[in-house]
DNA sequence: AATCCATTCAAACGCTTGTTTCAATCAACT
DNA sequence: AGTTGATTGAAACAAGCGTTTGAATGGATT
């Protein structure tokens, strides 16, 4: 936005903040990056922890606005909007066009809580958690306890995270694949799939790619492509 | 094992990098903890960064010992075979009885791989991968690609690791449970059920818990109970 | 022009880090 | 008993850390 001094402190933070994490980050480095003074740090904030927090808060308010959530039409299919929503989510970890560290920050955040998680939780992950779970109870049955309903949604939002967290070592496994990262589209249509044939709401297609009848071809706009 | 000063060095060596973190892990509180001197650390090892190489590797080595691979019964259902399997893997992550350190220094390695990245995953991932991939490969049609396989794969394995990293996010938001972690044996029910459903392997029951019919109530001895 | 206030700057603070040094120790072998 | 070689010990090392200080800067207000 403005180009003051606290703001490129607060984007330097953060881009090393991620790539490093909190302890191995240094003031130094940042400062250098951020082309401030090393004082500024604590004149504009009270310390390298403020800092840090003010670099999380920033991040899930910028993150929130570059991939915003997809206004569903209001008769749009419920397994539709499941494969909308994995796609917002895969957009918003993998695509590349954007600083990559917002994300990488809050899920630090997240995997090793500190005093920045609850607002990580509130603002960012329990939207996103109410979203998925309306469109979920669409799909499932009735009679289905709360437990339930969580562990579903778990292991919906377990097989996006996965492909972020841990892409370095698919490559590794994969190794035939020449080092390339697995399409976008492909990852989305094969976690709904997955998904919805787990719940009974779909066909039993095992995968993305050779959808045996057109019956579920989604290929929904996934917030702004236009 | 014995009781030297190099092994006392990699236990609690291994303890704070798991607690902490590479970075933020200190040689002198590393010794403390040993009960050695400051020196031993380069004397024993060539530095913080080979005694953190030996942690790793012993990590697993540990790790591989305390809960082995079951041995299937030959004739055992390919679907039972993939519950002992999940089974496991729970029981590597969340069973409480053994230091907990083990693993939690073998995912910070695969979630940010270093040099001992390569270590961890041939010795430790590959074997466990392979079986996954073996017991999915009995369930699934003959026609699907490499690559869908790897899918299928990923996206089991990424329900059992998201119950582990993101343990304390789900206590937060399923809030109506008081604190309690979901019971281990639940949780791999769920997982198994799951992904039995999604590649059309088995009922399409939702959830655990509530099996409709009494068609799918594996339960295997997973490694080492008697 | 003079005053004020926010901001920047270079330097130093006290402290902790990983590593090195070298004398002290101890068991084993001649 | 004496010597050797491996191990431990306390102290010091230079380097880096987060933070503080107090003077210099620059623009707006009186």
């Amino acid at each position: 936005m403005v180009d003051t001094t606290k703001q490129r402190l607060i984007d330097a933070a953060g881009a090393i903040f991620a790539e490093k994490g909190y302890e191995a980050a240094s003031i130094r480095e940042i400062c250098q990056l951020a082309d401030a003074n090393i004082a500024a740090v604590n004149y504009h904030f009270a310390g390298k922890r403020a800092l840090y927090v003010a670099a999380v808060r920033h991040a899930q308010c910028c993150r929130q606005e570059d991939v915003p959530f997809p206004e569903f039409p209001p008769d749009l299919a419920p397994a539709d909007q499941l494969r909308a929503l994995i796609g917002v989510m895969f957009e918003r970890m993998l695509s590349p066009h954007r600083p990559q560290w917002h994300l990488e920050l809050m899920l630090r955040e997240l995997a090793r809580p500190t005093e920045a998680c609850v607002a990580v939780v509130d603002d960012y992950i329990r939207p996103m958690s109410d979203t998925l779970r309306a469109i979920l109870n669409q799909l499932l049955p009735a009679d289905l306890t709360e437990e339930q309903r969580w562990m579903i949604g778990f292991s919906t939002v377990a097989q996006v995270l996965f492909y972020y967290t841990h892409q370095p070592i698919i490559r590794v496994l994969m190794q035939s694949r020449d080092g390339e990262a697995l399409p976008l589209d492909q990852l989305a249509d094969h976690v709904t799939r997955f998904t919805l044939a787990a719940i009974g709401a779909g066909p039993v297609v095992v995968a993305a790619g050779v959808s045996p009848a057109g019956s579920h071809s989604v290929k929904v706009a996934s917030g702004r492509d236009a």
